[in-house]
DNA sequence: TTAACTGGAAAA
DNA sequence: TTTCCAGTTAAC
């Protein structure tokens, strides 16, 4: 039997070889360099394939292939074809040619190199997220090219960008194929989808093509309908996850066949294939949705600079917040201020503060405190005889957690320990884990049986604010129920941070509640994120509107909404985080992993000299994490050193470490 | 998955 | 010293 097998085994090889030496390779060019999709890092280099003679026509530049590596077959890119190899052994042939469509562009090929050797992970990876799965029916559809030339119209774009101190010129280099670099800080109520559309307008004008990058799905529906309106139809494409994979793919091969060049789309877009690209954009790039989840974790930002510094493109920044990041970019030169003239933002909105700090606090569990100042409420009332009203309050659902009200122990469900939550104004609280009502909760600390709400959710409070005005609609847009607009009749719209809609003109007054919450995250943008997020609300008012934000007059991010004057925050905040080396003077690396594999992790990273090693502490499941710093200018031989790292490892087969460079929380 | 390589043990 | 074998490694 064995024997038998045996048999048939050698026999199967000989055939194999026999096959190979009569299979004519191609006449030209009969190596195929291919980038085969290995998980392991250490294989992350190239491999040489020979090319049949039937195969030597399709096997272009970027197609992807099927080959078979150390066995199995795996999938690979052709990068390139060339007269001969430098590999010693023989060459196994290309297995299979998987469509005609060159979908890996050189550019994007060097581009995918680059991020994978910044954020120390594999080409693989970050074409993972390059390129979509492909959809064989939309490869067969050609693209349609637009049936009239994009529209350029140079007076409307001036006017989109007049607000603007050096707006024009920005727009003139665009036009004429220059490459500025802007950090772009836009007054209150500024359409910035338009504002964007009219920039790639002219970047288009001058025959390049542009990429914007939003954090989402809402935010590519609005600058692809502000597109649509400047350019005229069928000049862009919208590239995000939601669309569906034979939408998604059939857009990703109108660019990267170079029948659209402008495109807009949420975070894996930045890596999108667009022809003589011109200008890369990313609007409010402090979302922490721009930063991908997925390893090796790139962040849209800093693969679209990236891309600027390669491709010698323009490059725009912007958003109603400002990150430290932007400002870094400022202050090292290498972009330039482009922010909305001072008479604007003082036309624009008023921002005012209401309310002492503890108020909202020291409430009760059912929110009878003064948690809506009576001067927020004037407010409101005021501007619900003119449009809709927007109130952002900092969580989703009616209560989340809640605590004793005596010792501020967090209540824990008798049966499971899992948190105990309100799920309306006459029922006991439920477990959130077991869904189990706690009928009669006792202290386990003091014996206690009062209970608080450190967090008020959305419901509870439209539910507030329907007693408080009720005449006026009251309505919601939160977590899974996000409302895109609303019109513009009068309406109290209670929404948590990103999940504003946008109002029709305008919103007629915003408030925002309970903003100790957001600068009481633990985190090391706290401030900046909180500034953001009320920005973000705030910027959706109507010119001349009022907004009250119920907080303490005197924090600095609380100071710099009432100014606009988010950059200068910003500014500052790089200050504070170069003093404490933390990004983006310093750039750090995170490492998690068991405690065994983690050490000796650290025992084979050979880090720059003047690296600082912080930690270990324990994360979740037992894990534990260091987290690497080291001076910006060292920040490439960390990465280097990091990727090396894991080559090693994965050599070795050495239990996995997760490397994180540029964490976006710590 | 599997050919090539390594090193250790048995045979000469 | 040579040969054989099992386990390991690289992977075109």
């Amino acid at each position: 039997m064995r024997q038998e097998v045996r048999v048939s085994q050698a026999r199967a090889r000989e055939t194999r070889a026999r096959k190979a030496a009569a299979a004519a390779t191609a006449e030209v060019d009969p190596v195929a360099r291919v980038l085969v999709d290995a998980p392991l890092a250490h294989l992350d280099r190239d491999f040489d394939y020979s090319v049949p003679a039937s195969m030597s026509e399709a096997a272009r530049p970027g197609v992807r292939v099927k080959v078979r590596f150390a066995g199995h077959e795996a999938d690979g890119y052709v990068l390139e074809r060339t007269a001969s190899s430098a590999h010693g052994g023989t060459l196994t042939p290309l297995r299979r040619v998987v469509g005609a469509e060159p979908v890996l562009s050189p550019v994007v090929a060097g581009l995918a190199a680059e991020v994978a050797e910044r954020y120390a992970g594999t080409r693989a990876d970050v074409l993972r997220l390059a390129v979509p799965p492909r959809h064989a029916a939309a490869e067969k559809q050609p693209t349609v090219p637009a049936a009239e030339p994009a529209r350029w119209d140079a007076q409307a774009a001036a006017a989109a960008w007049a607000d603007h101190d050096t707006g024009e010129a920005f727009l003139r280099h665009l036009r004429e194929g220059g490459a500025p670099r802007a950090a772009w800080h836009p007054a209150p109520g500024t359409d910035w989808p338009r504002s964007l559309a009219h920039a790639a307008a002219a970047t288009l004008a001058g025959g390049r093509g542009s990429l914007l990058c939003v954090p989402d799905g809402r935010d590519v529906a609005r600058v692809s309908a502000a597109l649509e309106d400047v350019l005229g139809p069928g000049h862009h494409v919208a590239l995000t996850a939601e669309a569906g994979p034979a939408a998604r793919y059939r857009d990703f091969l109108a660019v990267s066949r170079g029948v659209r060049r402008v495109v807009v789309g949420t975070r894996a877009a930045a890596l999108a294939p667009v022809h003589d690209l011109g200008l890369v954009a990313v609007w409010d790039d402090g979302d922490d949705l721009l930063a991908e989840p997925r390893a090796p974790y790139p962040h849209a930002r800093e693969v679209l600079l990236l891309r600027a510094a390669r491709e010698g493109t323009a490059a725009l920044v912007g958003g109603f917040g400002a990150t430290a990041e932007a400002a870094y970019l400022l202050r090292t030169g290498w972009a330039r201020p482009l922010r909305a003239t001072r008479a604007t933002v003082r036309d624009r909105v008023r921002v005012e503060v209401a309310g002492a700090t503890d108020l909202a606090r020291e409430r009760d569990p059912h929110g009878r405190g003064a948690r809506v100042p009576a001067a927020a409420h004037a407010v409101l009332r005021a501007g619900l005889e003119q449009g809709p009203v927007l109130v952002q309050t900092p969580r989703r659902g009616y209560a989340a957690a809640l605590a004793c009200d005596r010792c501020r122990t967090p209540c824990r469900c008798p049966r499971c320990t899992g948190p105990l939550a309100l799920v309306g104004p006459l029922e006991p609280p439920v477990c959130r884990w077991c869904a189990t009502p706690a009928q009669a909760w006792t202290c386990p600390e003091c014996g206690g049986h009062g209970l608080r709400a450190p967090v008020v959710g959305d419901v509870r409070t439209a539910e507030e604010l329907g007693r408080a005005f009720p005449r006026a609609r009251v309505r919601t847009s939160a977590g899974d129920r996000v409302l895109a607009h609303v019109d513009a009749t009068p309406q109290v719209v209670v929404a948590t941070p990103g999940a504003e809609p946008v109002a029709e003109g305008g919103y007629a007054a915003v408030l925002l509640l309970d903003a100790w919450l957001l600068l009481d995250r633990v985190d090391l943008r706290a401030e900046e994120e909180a500034l953001r997020r009320w920005s973000n609300a705030v910027a959706l008012a109507r010119p001349g509107a009022r907004a009250v934000v119920v907080a303490d007059p005197a924090h600095p991010a609380v100071q710099a909404l009432v100014r606009w004057d988010q950059p200068g925050h910003a500014e500052r905040e790089v200050d504070q985080r170069r003093e404490a080396h933390l990004p983006p003077s310093s750039r750090l690396a995170s490492l998690t992993a068991e405690p065994g594999a983690l050490d000796d992790a650290l025992t084979l990273l050979a880090p720059p000299g003047s690296a600082e090693v912080l930690g270990p502490a324990p994360v979740a499941d037992g894990r534990e994490r260091v987290v690497v710093r080291v001076p910006r200018g060292e920040g490439v031989a960390l990465s280097r050193a990091l990727g090396e790292l894991q080559r090693v490892r994965s050599a070795r087969k050495l239990d996995p470490v997760r490397v994180q460079v540029d964490p976006p929380t710590l």
